[in-house]
DNA sequence: ATCGGCTCGCGCAA
DNA sequence: TGCGCGAAGCCGAT
């Protein structure tokens, strides 16, 4: 891995990798793929520098923060797919899925004992960069994370972006060179010693943990985790994610650039639930887009086009608007998060929002809902009371209403701060692509971040006011509002 | 249907 | 130091 994508590998400690070691550890708990992924990629080429097996461990906890069936079955989902993969390609895949709190403590820094070098995701929200800061204090061997995130490695930004059209400009100014820089489709195809074995002692200690071929099915209902939130209709795997970007670009993808805000249009990709678990990777996605190009089109001809979110791609209009969303939208959260460690409080606002909203906590607030309230969708608002239920039943919200759900929310608490907390804990607890930098640039921007200030009014301040009315006017919602009206 | 005003601050040109 | 410009808006005037 040289040049471009040497910014993506962050080296957590000194030393050379240790040659008495068993083998390369790459621990996946981020980007939970093992295709068009840098850190296994990365991995991979240690193994066959050192002539060693990798051993890929994948884990699972039961206690991470809105723990439920809906992300369990999920996260699940794929690991079954990848241990009957790596069983058949007799590749050293390990998947541990903790039975109760705690009982991991201290499994993956046992593997790692054995290993020569340690690989994992570098990721920049959540709990992912607890667990790499944790590690990196345990274990004495290198360890190193590397990026695979997105097109535009995180340490291309210097600061967090104050807005997207900044972050545009970077994406422009680097994006040839990513595109010229891509990913191993699969990086396990050249993986020169496949057959590991971990040492007895650790599955004496922690015997869920499972090799490949011995895995078999397990339900989320045996861990001690919400119950309430459901499992959804379709399969957590790369099978699934890619039936359905084949079907998005098939079917929708053209209509994306002037239908993508209409609920009722079923215009949007659906890639989010797979982007946030890793399931796919963005740098696949990009290519299948781009695949979709006038004949003829090639990158040799992009140029930076002064940060403009149009004319930069060239050729069909919905891929540009759709790569705008892919690369400059979920890459500015993703780059926030990760140069912001408190993306995910109300101080990280800019100061002309935090002001703004200050100045308007007193302002009178004529409808106040409960959390309760919101989360059984009793507002008097149908539009609302719709998108939640989607949020609920489907565990996610159309890309357009998920900003007046915001908004609202808003608009019926008693201070900015209590509606971040409302609008944090619903979203986490029932978007499938919840927790993610991404899901946290959502929320945030309805109280102001990545934007500007608009006229003011009460309670809202500057911050940009949407309307139920005006939605009902400009988005097709007759179909939406029946599937999910009460 | 279209348009201007509302309002702020970053980054860059000068 | 000045200036252009920006995710999805709103409202009222024309």
């Amino acid at each position: 891995m040289k040049n471009f994508n040497s910014a993506r590998v962050y080296k957590r400690s000194a030393g050379e990798p240790n040659a008495d070691g068993s083998y390369v550890l790459y621990w996946m708990h981020s980007n939970r793929r093992l295709y068009s992924n840098f850190a296994l990629e990365y991995a991979v080429a240690w193994a066959n520098k050192l002539d060693k097996p990798l051993v890929i461990l994948e884990t699972l906890i039961s206690d991470y923060p809105w723990a439920s069936d809906r992300f369990h079955q999920f996260m699940i989902d794929g690991i079954k797919e990848k241990s009957q993969d790596c069983s058949r390609r007799g590749v050293s895949y390990f998947s541990y899925l903790e039975p109760r709190a705690g009982a991991w403590i201290g499994l993956v820094e046992r593997v790692a004992d054995d290993a020569c070098i340690v690989i994992s995701d570098e990721y920049p929200a959540f709990i992912q960069p607890r667990f790499n800061r944790d590690l990196e204090k345990a274990i004495s061997m290198p360890f190193t994370t590397v990026d695979s995130c997105g097109m535009i490695p995180l340490a291309l930004t210097d600061k967090a972006p104050y807005a997207a059209f900044l972050f545009r400009k970077v994406v422009q100014k680097n994006f040839k060179e990513s595109w010229a820089s891509m990913p191993a489709a699969d990086p396990l195809a050249d993986l020169k010693v496949k057959s590991a074995s971990l040492s007895a002692d650790i599955f004496t200690r922690w015997p869920q943990l499972t090799a490949a071929a011995d895995w078999s099915d397990v339900s989320p209902s045996e861990f001690d985790i919400d119950h309430s939130v459901g499992s959804l209709t379709y399969a957590g795997n790369r099978a699934t994610g890619l039936k359905r970007l084949d079907d998005f670009i098939a079917r929708n993808l053209p209509r994306y650039g002037t239908e993508r805000n209409d609920p009722d249009s079923s215009a949007a990709s659906g890639m989010s639930p797979f982007l946030h678990f890793g399931t796919i990777s963005e740098h696949e996605i990009v290519q299948k887009i781009l695949d979709q190009q006038p004949a003829g089109w090639t990158a040799d001809a992009l140029e930076y086009a002064g940060g403009k979110s149009e004319g930069y791609f060239g050729g069909h209009l919905y891929v540009e608007k759709y790569l705008d969303e892919l690369i400059t939208w979920r890459g500015v959260g993703f780059h926030y998060a990760h140069h912001e460690p408190d993306y995910d409080k109300f101080e990280s606002l800019p100061d002309w929002a935090q002001n703004t909203l200050n100045e308007h906590t007193k302002d009178p607030r004529p409808v106040l809902y409960t959390l309760e309230q919101l989360e059984s969708a009793q507002t008097y608002d149908p539009i609302w009371n719709a998108a939640q239920r989607e949020l609920v039943r489907d565990g996610i919200i159309h890309n357009y209403l998920r900003m007046l759900w915001g908004k609202k929310i808003l608009e019926w608490s008693p201070d900015p701060e209590t509606a971040l907390a409302y609008m944090i804990e619903l979203n986490n607890k029932y978007a499938i692509d919840g927790r993610d930098p991404n899901s946290y640039s959502g929320i945030f921007w309805c109280l102001g971040r990545f934007d500007r200030p608009w006229f003011e009014r009460p309670i809202f301040g500057t911050i940009r006011y949407m309307s139920s009315d005006s939605t009902k006017k400009k988005v097709k919602l007759r179909n939406y509002l029946e599937k999910y009206g009460s």
